[in-house]
DNA sequence: TAGTGGTCTAGACCACATA
DNA sequence: ATGTGGTCTAGACCACTAT
């Protein structure tokens, strides 16, 4: 290939990536098969193959062997949301981090933390609750358990310097996590320490988190409604979502 | 290969995912080459390179031509929550769904649709509103505006029959999609046609869809805070979130 | 200079679909 | 029987990095 060129699986996969936007090539369309792009463009097989592997495991196009390639049906793919650690979140927007730990001693463990973490209700995890601001303005109330033996030495981390997430990050990288949003009205104590308006609702975040193979840190993150809301955007495939990325870190 | 044997490109994958989940190869660790993988298994050159390859795209390690192949930092992986189709996400669950339009005739136009879809303020946009209900229980109430010359037969559907999402994508395949999510309290009449308790807030979803390069489609979905809530799964690289879906729908 | 990944080729054999 | 995708090989040339 000549210098600056792009490599001949590139040209064809943006080929007919142009076909299928143009609407030339509608969803279902068959596709040009491996023979054909080799007869029609010069390139070998495993050139031809290439490209339309990459379509396929990028979701442009789905391949059945005995039968063909075709243009994929866009519904296969699903719409995501991030949700990112609330450090990163604020230093994205360039804003002034802050935190407080509040003083936690002696609150009663929830059962659905216990759960989370696969432990018996009594045993006892580490707990720390902790609102996080935003330009001194409170924008999320961190309540996180910790299974003790994952990170002994939890509590003795200055939550003001790292974020219990960054922190669980340091022991061990990330597993697995799981997330559920809801909207939810906030109790007299969330609502005060988030300094929230009267009648106004939280976004709350439930994650668990894995490493190790097992779960290891369960946490309820409260956003005061009218602060604070989740965005996302796709885009069709080719645009990745895992691995290769230049943003956040991850939360834990 | 012998009848059933995996793939010998998949046998090195798996090998060297099993190295890494046993954290026998820890981040930033340098993954064997090509050549060694070569002299080490008797593969060819391209069968390791597809293996390594691979590997690389779905975010298990990085490569760096004229240096090496490492393994990735699971921290550059972003947390993601799913969006779903109402109507897939309650076939889902294997519920009854159903659903009642409004009569939304002389409602006036938001602002923010406008604005949205890139029309003057002023402009004729068509617009539906739509309780969708999971066995007859109220789950959503979708506010949608769609671009007229996108879609000019979209009042004219059935939307008892056809959810709007189901038959915009009908029309012309989804491109893109933007996603905000945020906790809010009802307005009263939202909140009657959802059935909600007093004091109850409203998971709100708002979802801008682009066709043709263009933004056609605007929706509001209000959820009832005490039925509906968004979940997702994150597992680290391997686990595809684009393309090659049995899942349901994308939403439009 | 030696090693790395990036690409490409021209064959090959296979299982599977369709007709 | 033909065509499709799935895989694999044994070479090759290149640009780049490190020593």
């Amino acid at each position: 290939m000549s210098v600056g060129a792009k490599p001949r699986y590139r040209q064809l996969k943006e080929l007919i990536i142009g076909r299928i936007s143009t609407g030339e090539l509608q969803p279902r369309d068959r596709v040009p098969s491996e023979n054909e792009l080799v007869d029609a463009t010069g390139v070998s097989r495993m050139t031809a193959n290439r490209a339309l592997r990459e379509l396929d495991s990028e979701g442009y196009v789905e391949r059945v062997a005995g039968v063909g390639t075709f243009v994929a049906d866009f519904k296969a793919a699903s719409h995501v949301l991030e949700v990112r650690n609330i450090a990163d979140e604020i230093a994205l927007r360039d804003h002034e981090y802050s935190a407080t730990v509040l003083d936690g001693a002696g609150a009663p463990i929830d059962p659905e933390a216990s759960a989370a973490l696969k432990v018996k209700p009594g045993d006892s995890l580490h707990r720390v609750r902790i609102v996080h601001r935003e330009n001194g303005i409170p924008i999320q109330l961190e309540d996180r358990y910790v299974l003790p033996d994952f990170a002994p030495d939890f509590l003795k981390q200055d939550f003001d310097e790292i974020t219990p997430s960054a922190y669980l990050s340091s022991v061990s990288p990330l597993q697995e996590a799981e997330h559920v949003v809801r909207a939810a009205m906030p109790d007299t104590q969330i609502k005060r320490n988030l300094e929230m308006a009267d009648g106004e609702p939280c976004l709350v975040v439930t994650r668990r988190t894995w490493a190790h193979g097992r779960p290891v840190s369960f946490a309820r993150l409260y956003h005061p409604g009218s602060r604070f809301e989740l965005s996302g955007h796709y885009a069709p495939p080719g645009t990745k979502v895992f691995g290769k990325r230049p943003t956040s870190g991850v939360g834990m």
